[in-house]
RNA sequence: GAUCCUGUAGCUCAGCUGGUAGAGCAUAUCACUUUUAAUGAUAGGGUCCUGGGUUCGAGCCCCAGCGGGAUCACCA
């Protein structure tokens, strides 16, 4: 060992003391052992005069991947990622680089990196002051070992950026079995950026939904309809029936609420003169969470001026068989243990066919009693302040919805659940709406809007008397969007698609916390550590400080704590440095040492 | 909201009937110029989620709380 990294190492070592001694001291933030020889790494880096995080650009020529795919020997290269899995034999090593497109061996040899005199680079940069996870830049020629590895063999190394927190280190055999897995989900959603780096499919699902958003806009710009954006902060939360989060502006003075929907913003921009308008909009319900729900989820709406439910069905269809081609080159996904098929066409089937179907019940043309009956007999509970429509839709939740895996449009509801929809043009109990059932879960929801103005603010009266009778889910009258229908909204289609629901479907994940970077949780506490003793802690060091030495058994009486709290009193002072306990021959004596 | 499971080293996890906190990886030191879960040797590393209780003694038993997960309920 020289005589210079012989130095660095004694450094290393008292600073790593004191280091510990000070964070004692003040007790600010917890580190482990790992995090502060990471700090003095970097500290010497500097010393050295290598900047650990510098401002220049870094000039890449090729990533991981696009190496891989057609790798040849002897090329120039300059690569730039995070250092993994190093391997250390002697004066030569192998390691990993990691890019956001994939990994590259890496081979570093003492000799190449350091072709003078002076080895430092090699011997105390790279093998002690270096560590995994760290930002490199490397350049130098491909070539392939002798087991065969594409690798790149380095002559010039740079730091990039240097990481103190140790990642999790996870290996993978060459049966593909992992070792010591990242996988506790509330470090993973908690830490996603950990989660991202160290587990290669995490990166895969989010990159699947960008693809599956990038697919719909382009099928919705070829047919030149407009991306556009409403208002997420609404004075009157509408378009649906949920529960909203309420804010404030300070301002105007007024209450606001997050939206649990944009569609009526978007019939504003038909009325407007727009024949085809569509978003990709963040809604925000304030109700439960599960594997399903979120409170804040993406759904995409657009809105076709002179279409009807059935152009959009077809739509629909054709759009989710694209999205599902472009991502996978294929219509047939795997589901957990099932396979969908997003071939078109898809099933339709009335939703009264359907209940006939699963119940043997023909509701068609009920009444609000008869249908009470039907539940009773089918033991579906219900409440007072269910109407009509909700009780056809309690029926079909519970014995219907669950048997569609394969896509299917359940068509025509029930009128009184879809305010918002024009009634049917055969029989005016139903209306023009379908929802995309997949894998017994609802997927998409469309109308024939309505665009009549007396119906509309007519429905809405009908949902306030729902209101009235309990049910809090109920929607509110937005009086200027009455007032645009009244000047006139065209005919026209529109249709939302949960855009959460279907990436879960397309990347085979069963929980929506999978597809979202930071699912909702709640907040950590991140809970300042001082050194503030406790009440028995007190007492022990005040009863203590006025003698500076006691008898061990004369100090726990004098207190007059349980044995417990005695115990753990003590052995946090003694850890605080703030007594000590000296055994002599007949006793254990009690020294204070705090000033 | 209910029930069940869970919380131990940086990570993944053991921990017996209640009796001195363990392993692998990671870290540190040494050796090693084609390795790939690199290898060999040595060493250090802990608020056993928190607070009470029982006990001579609690990671383990009891009570309360906190975090997370699963199932159910709620949910267009």
């Amino acid at each position: 060992m020289s005589l210079v990294s012989l130095f660095f190492v004694v450094v290393r070592e008292i600073l790593v003391i004191l280091c510990r001694k000070s964070t004692i001291a003040n007790m600010s933030i917890h580190r482990s052992e790992q995090e502060l020889v990471r700090i003095q790494a970097l500290e010497q880096l500097r010393n050295m005069g290598i900047e650990p995080f510098p401002a220049a650009e870094f000039k890449a020529t090729h990533k991981a991947k696009d190496l891989l795919k057609d790798f040849k020997d002897e090329q120039e290269v300059v690569l730039a990622g995070r250092l993994m899995s190093v391997r250390v034999m002697g004066k030569a090593s192998f390691a990993e680089l990691l890019d956001s497109s994939g990994r590259m061996q890496i081979y570093i040899n003492r000799d190449e990196i350091c072709p003078g005199e002076d080895k430092e680079l090699y011997n105390t940069v790279f093998k002690k002051l270096l560590d995994f996870g760290d930002f490199i830049g490397v350049e130098g020629t491909t070539f392939t070992t002798k087991t065969g590895e594409p690798s790149i063999l380095v002559k010039k190394l740079s730091v990039l950026g240097k990481s103190i927190r140790p990642l999790p280190v996870v290996k993978t055999d060459d049966q593909g079995k992992v070792y010591d897995k990242f996988s506790d989900p509330e470090l993973r959603y908690r830490m996603r950026y950990v989660d991202l780096i160290v587990n290669e499919h995490v990166k895969s699902t989010f990159i699947a939904r960008s693809k599956v958003m990038q697919s719909m806009r382009n099928f919705f710009n070829e047919q030149e309809y407009l991306e556009v954006e409403t208002p997420i902060l609404q004075p009157i939360p509408g378009g649906a029936s949920a529960r909203p989060f309420i804010t404030h502006h300070n301002a105007l003075d007024v209450p606001l609420y997050l939206r649990i929907a944009n569609e009526l913003y978007l019939k504003r921009l038909l009325v407007g003169g727009f024949e085809g308008v569509y978003e990709f909009a963040k809604d925000f319900r304030n109700e439960g969470m599960d594997r399903t729900h979120n409170p804040e989820f993406t759904v995409m709406e657009i809105y076709v001026a002179y279409k009807d439910y059935n152009w959009m069905m077809d739509f629909t269809e054709e759009m989710i068989e694209r999205v599902c081609m472009e991502l996978h080159g294929q219509t047939k996904v795997k589901v957990g243990e099932k396979e969908i098929n997003f071939q078109r066409p898809f099933k339709r089937i009335t939703m009264i066919d359907s209940i006939k179907e699963f119940t043997g019940f023909d509701i068609s043309g009920m009444n609000e009693e008869q249908l009470r009956e039907v539940c009773k007999s089918l033991n579906i509970e219900v409440e007072p302040s269910m109407g009509k429509g909700k009780l056809i839709d309690e029926i079909f939740g519970e014995k219907c919805e669950g048997n569609y895996i394969q896509p299917t449009f359940i068509t025509d509801y029930p009128k009184e659940m879809s305010p918002l929809c024009k009634e049917h043009r055969t029989n005016p109990e139903l209306t023009e709406r379908f929802e995309l059932m997949v894998n017994g879960k609802e997927l998409a929801n469309a109308y024939s809007e309505l665009n009549d103005p007396l119906d509309q603010r007519a429905r809405f009266e009908e949902q306030l008397k729902l209101n009235e009778r309990g049910d809090d889910e109920a929607m509110f009258i937005d009086q200027d969007f009455i007032r645009a229908l009244e000047y006139g909204m065209p005919p026209a289609s529109g249709m939302g698609i949960g855009i959460d629901r279907l990436v879960m479907l397309l990347t085979n994940n069963d929980s929506i916390q999978e597809v979202l970077f930071f699912p909702q949780m709640r907040p950590e506490k991140f809970g300042e550590k001082k050194v503030e003793l406790n009440e028995n802690e007190q007492l022990i060091v005040n009863t203590l400080k006025k003698e500076g030495t006691m008898m061990l058994n004369e100090l726990k009486d004098a207190c007059g704590l349980s044995n417990k709290q005695w115990d753990k009193g003590i052995k946090a002072l003694g850890k605080l440095g703030l007594t000590q306990v000296e055994k002599t021959e007949d006793a254990l004596l009690v020294h204070y040492k705090g000033e």
